[in-house]
DNA sequence: ATGCACATGCGGATCATTCGCAATTACACC
DNA sequence: GGTGTAATTGCGAATGATCCGCATGTGCAT
């Protein structure tokens, strides 16, 4: 898992977009943000490498990076829009509705279940958003 | 299934809110809707029968039905939330990513499977959410 | 009937996000 | 290494949904 960064970049190469300086630095921040930030925190993060990126940029570069794949954008429960670069596999949230941390899961029994109901009432799954509020079991 | 608008208003007197001339054109819309109106439509459906009561007190009435557990508000993909009464069953929502329009549904296996990894992880399950984005299929 | 806390209606305030537009700049081509 | 052009950027202003402040109105317990 060498350089994700490069990685995005060539992603973003390869959809046909320039390379600038605020976006690389953006790509930067999001290759290492292990966590869900959102727009106004990336934007934080990158000023903190580069001061002349603005926030408009970093919203529309994420739309750019949204639109071809690049990046996921998640809206939980009505909060501004969290950010995660795309992950070889698919995966589900559970947000620990004490701490607002975040856990991925993946379950392909429920991803099945899902396509079966579609199916069974003519659709087709686009997509689907899978979001679990959960607290911690007391451990007694 | 007598009154439902009967049955809302005694919900919110047993809030200890109190019946207004504006609530009770809203608890009666939304008595009357079988669809997912957001707060823009329920306002003009509401002004059908009755102009003198404004969006502001849409929202307000709207908010206070949701905290005390009347009705539930949803907030699809980014857009505006929309609204329905809380019914006596839980159900999940499919969206037609073409027309809007929202398909309930509901399957015990998915719950189940989702209160097991949320167990298997140390979680309880506060509430989830669960869209699925969907497009008709094609009719050949 | 009466009072007063709760509601309402405005218009203005927020918050997240987007847009218009003129000034830059990346990148293909020479 | 120049050059041209279309993609990008940075402002600040525009949106759209939703909420707030405050003065006025009105349910409802007494």
């Amino acid at each position: 898992m060498a350089n994700k960064a490069r990685d995005l970049e060539q992603a973003l190469r390869d959809a046909g977009l320039r390379m600038t300086r605020q976006r690389a630095v953006l790509l930067e921040v999001l290759a290492g943000a292990s966590d869900h930030p959102d727009a106004a925190e990336l934007h934080k993060r990158v000023q903190a490498r580069d001061t002349g990126v603005s926030l408009a940029t970093v919203y529309r570069t994420l739309t750019e990076l949204e639109v071809q794949g690049i990046i996921q954008r998640h809206s939980f429960d009505g909060a501004s829009a969290r950010f995660e670069t795309c992950d070889p596999a698919h995966h589900d949230h559970m947000i620990d509705v004490e701490t607002g941390a975040v856990v991925e899961f993946r379950s392909d029994r429920i991803e099945r279940l899902q396509a079966e109901i579609a199916a069974e009432l003519g659709y087709d799954i686009v997509h689907h958003r899978l979001e679990l509020y959960v607290r911690r079991r007391d451990k007694a």
